[in-house]
DNA sequence: AGCGACATGTAAGCGGTTACATGATTCT
DNA sequence: AGAATCATGTAACCGCTTACATGTCGCT
């Protein structure tokens, strides 16, 4: 259960709320993994119940109470446990793949068509990415200020744009590949 | 719905059972898309519904009949629609770099152990990839004889190890990049 | 006697997405 | 007047995984 990991991950900096958690998401881990609000609450409710975390109501004038969590100590061995644990590779699951693995009934035009917009598509996001989240680490080590922090998730950033680097140039390269393709 | 799509493209070959198309995903497309037996039977049923498939019935002796499922010309049409519609690039989920991520509160020691297992697996899988999987493309392309084809699934093949071969490189490049990791 | 191949399916559960629901405050 | 922000949650659904269930044939 990984998204529960996460949440273990950021409350090691601070006690936060749902939304704020959500909103951590966002900022930060956003480009490799993402949570909804509604899988971010019942994830907070079930950790509370295991032990994981505490909750603590904080009322506000006028707005609603903050349920604030912090992290316990059995929470700080779980996540510990998880970081040290190995992953296996997760299976691969790519649609583009499984397009053209079946694209054969396609004219030659459209099978080109297919590479062609995929690359586009990957061209523009890693503009997007970029210009976009250098900023992000920058302002996340703003706010927490360790540069242990900082260190990694640089590489999280670069692995990021290297890995839509070589894609890129990878479909760039196929669309070469493609001029010649047989009819039987 | 994209396992619909992926077995109307198998039947384009030819008419199918469930345990025939469970075969199939196994040996061409597992790795970079899976389906279960449960799901392809689900799935066919549905199809069968929707009128993207219709099924026949064939007895056999002394075994439980065979349910041979073929494309219709609807489906046929979907599966074209498909084909020739862009997907949008999908989000990514790396649990790998979550673990990264968070890893501020393990030693250098442990961090380092979370990319050179991360490389181990990598490296292993391209072994398995690189002496497993040309001999199915050619076994394939035996059955069904289009040299098109044949193209086009050496594409998703040669991605695999190219990507496979790309993070590989990515990860022990990191490796050495994290021996001087400063301690806040 | 036991295992793997052949051949079909059902049921329960899990992680995740989308939509629904409420309600005050502040900014434009 | 309307949108964005703050702040909480529920409910329905979807794709997929895992486990369960049944039964024959052929090989070792």
């Amino acid at each position: 259960m990984s998204l529960e990991h996460a949440i273990l991950g950021f409350l090691t900096y601070q006690p936060l709320s749902g939304y704020d958690l959500k909103k951590f998401f966002d900022e930060s881990v956003r480009h490799f993994w993402s949570a909804t609000q509604s899988q971010i609450y019942r994830s907070l409710m079930r950790m509370a119940e295991t032990g994981w975390v505490e909750m603590e109501r904080i009322e506000q004038d006028e707005r609603p109470d903050r349920k604030v969590y912090h992290i316990t100590d059995a929470g700080r061995d779980e996540l510990f446990q998880w970081l040290t644990t190995p992953l296996d590779l997760p299976a691969v699951r790519n649609l583009w793949l499984v397009q053209v693995f079946f694209a054969h009934p396609l004219s030659d035009d459209k099978i080109f068509a297919l590479f062609k917009a995929h690359a586009d598509k990957l061209r523009q996001k890693l503009e997007l990415f970029r210009n976009g989240v250098q900023e992000v680490v920058e302002r996340c080590f703003a706010e927490v200020g360790s540069e242990r922090s900082r260190r990694l998730w640089q590489f999280t950033l670069d692995y990021g744009i290297a890995h839509l680097e070589w894609e890129l140039q990878w479909v760039e390269n196929a669309l070469k590949d493609l001029r010649h393709l047989p009819f039987d």
